[in-house]
DNA sequence: GCCAACGTTGGC
DNA sequence: GCCAACGTTGGC
């Protein structure tokens, strides 16, 4: 079971968005990057997702769930893009800032910390339970 | 709003 | 295949 970090720019598609389409979930459109769809393409339906907020708010606000594997992204013609659909499961007590994680010695090799551009990035399980802790769950 | 980092495109 | 130009992302 593999744990993933999804970026959204709030003011996009926020979080509160995700939560408002309840069970049915939203497709994760609009991704036009290779190394974030190839992540896509490796996600398995049931794994679970960090939702960070970027840009304006710059901190992870909950945890979503793949329930939908990658098929083509409606919003293009072109066939390269995929996506995947996901759906709200958890909102963190205490969302996790960027902050907190540059700050955690234990989040020093997060994709988050060191590749800022990539949209759709893998979490180790170390990472993953950190980042929940810090969150309060 | 600015700018650095990064990815993609296209001319050669 | 190289690299300059351009476009986009995202932190600040």
């Amino acid at each position: 079971m593999a744990y993933w970090l999804m970026k959204s720019e709030p003011e996009v598609f926020s979080w509160d968005d995700l939560v408002a389409k309840g069970a049915q979930g939203e497709e994760w459109d609009g991704v036009r990057n290779y190394q974030a769809r190839n992540n896509m393409r490796a996600m398995k339906l049931g794994e679970k997702a960090f939702f960070y907020h970027s840009r304006t708010a710059t901190e992870v606000v909950g945890i979503c769930e793949i329930i939908a594997e990658a098929h083509p992204d409606s919003t293009t013609d072109d066939p390269r893009w995929e996506c995947v659909d996901v759906r709200a499961v958890q909102p963190f007590p205490q969302p996790v800032t960027l902050a907190m994680c540059k700050a955690d010695p234990r989040l020093a090799d997060m994709v988050l910390v060191n590749n800022t551009r990539l949209s759709v990035q893998p979490v180790r399980d170390s990472e993953w339970a950190v980042v929940c802790e810090l969150g309060g769950l």
